[in-house]
DNA sequence: AGGAGCATCCAAAGCGCTTTGGGAGGAGGC
DNA sequence: GCCTCCTCCCAAAGCGCTTTGGATGCTCCT
């Protein structure tokens, strides 16, 4: 049986009343006082009571997670890991989810459901697309939001935590440049999420920086697996004039991308460069790839366990954070780069 | 502001103990009473508070899941999908969940943590191994729990929901031998896994009734990944005897190996036949392959929804339930199997 | 006729926290 | 020396449900 507040209060000589302000950290406890209710907890090992305090709170000390299931949509190896972070963030400070898996059709109707329910606290968005409506949507529902990624276009005054994707693909090809690449192609995520629109912006205004174009026929958007990675390099290479250089929107394609070229005879970072962008995936490292990889990197776990953080601290109404945090991603040389062929 | 259940009462001119009694399936009360409140329910609207039936009831109305975190270990499509179910019944029920993330190292502790926390009224367990330790653990805990899967060895009584592997496989090789073919290869999950371990003994033994036998060169054990489909096939190939069939046991390894298959120039369903274990992933179907796939097909969803089901079931001690359950998978036949060449 | 026994309902006591509305006592101002 | 104003603490009232421990009639038996 655990030991309740009011054995605590009781034990300490103390009413229920001061335990509890000094274990929330209200200032009308003597500093001392504090500290020996602070010991006592250490002591008995107390845990207040979720579910009391949902209770008196009126909070439902959980967040809401939306999850895509539909026929061409990412229930794949990203979200799994970005969702490993969120609860690795979560599990610390009791949290609970709500998952609901929604079909991309009834996403508004599972999101009012869901600010309605009294369930959570808080949700999260994410796959961003340009214009996105389901920020305005949340805003008119007005339950706390944090998005993962951005919008492109639409209102600018919301939560996220993104990276800079476009920095990243425009650094990325500002080094194949250097090493003297001229023909570079993409392998990018689908072309509706608002990401992939950034690396591909990324890219061609390095290129246009150096006075080159982006080839279109070099750019290919779908869902980030290993096997259309495969496809997608094949066909470029197929090409009458290939590339010497590729950038890949993720390991995983990456991985397919690999496979490609190697089956046509060819060498990675020799006679094809490879940039991927890394979300540091566990079981897949890009420095265990044949040639190590060089990748733009971002942990995906990290960014969820921020927005978790982010959103429990508002919950809680602790801590300060930005409201809008867009990371850097870095990029890390390994051995798949080098100068284009004939330098 | 929703209604609650004391002006529920008043509106009806009961007390709350008789309207919630109606509630909740006593037999206490009137039929005709009970038909009143439920009319009123439907009518205003209510939904009882889940904090307070919390604090009330001591249930915490959530179900634990421990994630594997860790390099080899699928967090991949497979989980999503289940997950989905699972998730998909408890959102009906009004569930939540609480996620733990953790090493496989640390299961253990996560376990114990869980059920000490009282976070959680059940558990579940998956991803079963020969021998596995965790039913006993979880026994111990006495934390009611549904495993997805079954071990092999060890103990026996615990609640299941398996899907019959071996019968599966078996009559998948049955359908394959009666069709001419005697060399047959089999794709297989990591070899430590309980289902990867029944299938390969239901190949086995179906060889072995027709006086067959499974030649281990002919065995690949992986994660289920395309890119491993695709290199245990290509390996097959290499064989200076290989194989007219083969089995997969994921649409994923599949789609690998498949494309082994067309690259070598061979005609799936007509030099090879295969068969692949179908999970009924939505961004995967059988049909939609180049030569749809012949399968043994059961719905991962179905089975988490199933197992969310039981274990809802269980902790509000509604509905009986066998305690287990084993599927039994459909025999879909498709094109990619044909007779054997040359016969 | 007098209970026993059942069906049906109710008042009130929790569940374990937070929060409201003071209250005691000492410091400081005049 | 009196009044005001902090500082620090407390008693008690919820939060919205479930459940205990009766109460009240009625039927049925003997």
């Amino acid at each position: 049986m655990p030991v309740k507040l009011k054995q605590l209060a009781e034990l300490l000589g103390l009413s229920q009343t001061t335990v509890s302000r000094a274990l929330n950290g209200y200032p009308e406890v003597n500093a001392k006082t504090r500290q020996r209710v602070l010991k006592a907890v250490r002591e008995t090992g107390y845990r207040p009571n979720r579910a009391a305090q949902r209770l008196a709170t009126g909070k439902a000390y959980s967040i809401g997670l939306v999850m895509p299931i539909a026929s061409g949509i990412v229930s794949d190896i990203h979200f799994g890991e970005f969702l490993a972070g969120l609860a690795e963030e979560a599990v610390k400070h009791d949290f609970h989810f709500v998952l609901n898996p929604s079909a991309p059709e009834d996403e508004e109707a599972t999101f009012r459901r869901l600010a309605a329910s009294g369930n959570v606290d808080a949700v999260f968005l994410a796959h961003m697309r340009a214009n996105d409506p389901r920020i305005a949507m949340l805003k008119s529902l007005s339950i706390p939001f944090v998005v993962h990624g951005r919008s492109i276009g639409g209102p600018k005054d919301y939560p996220f935590v993104d990276i800079d994707n476009t920095a990243a693909f425009y650094e990325a090809t500002r080094l194949l440049i250097q090493l003297g690449h001229r023909r570079v192609a993409l392998i990018n995520g689908q072309e509706h999420l608002a990401f992939a629109i950034r690396r591909k912006k990324g890219v061609t205004r390095a290129l246009k920086d150096w006075g080159l174009d982006l080839d279109e026929t070099l750019v290919h958007h779908s869902v980030m697996t290993d096997e259309y990675g495969y496809r997608s390099m094949q066909r470029f290479l197929e090409q009458p004039d290939p590339p010497t250089a590729v950038l890949c929107s993720s390991t995983v394609l990456a991985l397919g991308a690999v496979r490609a070229i190697n089956q046509a005879g060819l060498t990675v970072g020799a006679d094809i460069s490879i940039i991927a962008h890394d979300d540091v995936l566990p079981m897949l490292k890009p420095e265990n790839f044949s040639v190590p990889l060089t990748t733009t990197r971002s942990s995906l776990r990290a960014a969820g366990a921020r927005i978790a953080s982010r959103l429990i601290g508002g919950i809680l109404d602790r801590g300060t954070y930005p409201d809008q945090e867009l990371w850097r991603a870095e990029l890390i040389v390994r051995a798949s780069t080098g100068p284009a062929p004939g330098k």
